[in-house]
DNA sequence: GGCTTTCCATACGCTGGCGTATTGACACGC
DNA sequence: GCGTGTCAATACGCCAGCGTATGGAAAGCC
């Protein structure tokens, strides 16, 4: 990728640096830290160049959170929706878990973010997305809509709930290089991939839904 | 409880007011919008009464997450704790899923918080404590120390990304009321709650673990 | 009823970030 | 070469929030 200069080989910055970089600000001071001037500075420029390419900031936030939004959806789904056989999908799901650091960052940021009320609309599609994408998978192995929708939420669940762990205590997270990190992974295997009976009968009795008897049903 | 008053009936504020509405705060608009001058309009006195309470904004966020540190250990964990018997307690974990919506907002707000570098100490302290309750749940029902450490990551997981789908994707997640959500329940207890047998043999074979044969491991 | 303590209001200066206006330096078409 | 368009620097006014200084009203003490 050629950058375009000037004849003093200074780089000519793009709406879409500003973009990335504002993103990348979001990651690493959260919706609030995206300011026009500090993100100047980092630049090695001035706000005298940002207003030429944006009319405020919330066109800086827009655009970076639609840079955000075409990134989790085409390059992250995409990146699953390979895998055609229904089963190695969901498994390609769970280690997904391991997801770089900084764009966890960015999902947790914006997710907790209230400021501008139009981020809280991008991280909802974004999730819905995932979400269904999740269900789909889920019920490609056979499930029935809800036990589809079960599987999946409670996956999405670990999915979310494993990038705060790892942001919140990374000493308990285990590394990705540690052999214990390849066990948990698949221990996950196991307790979020359903068994073939639980997509053999997937009509709950009215009393007895089929989950219910999976291993046997512990007495509640 | 009484009040102090003047003979006005104006109600005198306490710091620990203070810290309640910062906490407040921290819910609806993150940690940067503890700001002084906002919450004393909201409180009905002006940033007078601050300064004699608080020496600056910090000490505010301080007491603020004293406050909060104390209330995610000795309320929610006493309340889960009072359970004696092991697989009840794990019970009572599973169903904290459905914790208060105001309780959640603040801890992913603190969570993704950046500007006051302590509060990621709070959040570091009050995770790892609820992280370790969890994993000495789980040993009390027999499990070994690794496997007891994978269940709990897995259900503290759970139990994260419970609390940012229904923030972020509310629609998608059962109300309390409705049938749905029992039963969600009653599956999250079911595959988050070892099998006896999985307590009965936790001596790990070198190649075969013995989480692997749990379901009959799906062929990866 | 003075005196002190407690709690709050008001007024002020300061800083950081937003947005505008103006000017300037290249690059390019012609 | 000479306008014209592109990108950036500088200077300015504005506002919100922080922290300080000072004054003041009510209550308690004796």
């Amino acid at each position: 990728m050629q950058r375009r200069m000037t004849k003093s080989q200074k780089v000519m910055l793009s709406a879409q640096d500003w973009a990335e970089a504002a993103l990348d600000a979001i990651g690493r001071r959260g919706v609030e830290g995206v300011a026009v001037e500090p993100i100047a500075r980092e630049l090695g420029v001035t706000k005298g160049s940002f207003y030429w390419h944006f009319p405020n900031r919330e066109a800086l936030l827009v655009a970076a959170l639609q840079r955000w939004e075409a990134r989790e959806t085409d390059e992250v789904l995409d990146r699953v929706q390979q895998e055609t056989d229904p089963r190695a999908r969901v498994k390609r799901l769970i280690t997904e878990v391991n997801t770089s650091k900084k764009a966890s960052r960015i999902y947790s940021a914006l997710s907790s973010a209230t400021k501008p009320a139009f981020v809280r609309d991008y991280v909802e599609r974004v999730s819905k997305r995932r979400l269904d994408f999740i269900i789909d998978s889920y019920a490609a192995l056979g499930l029935s809509a809800d036990n589809a929708r079960r599987w999946a939420l409670m996956t999405f669940s670990v999915f979310l709930g494993s990038l705060q762990i790892r942001r919140d205590l990374p000493g308990e997270w285990p590394n990705a290089d540690e052999p214990a990190f390849a066990e948990y992974v698949r221990f996950l295997m196991v307790s979020l991939m359903p068994s073939e009976l639980d997509a053999a009968n997937n009509t709950p009795a009215p009393d007895v839904p089929e989950w219910f008897a999976r291993r046997g049903g512990h007495g509640f």
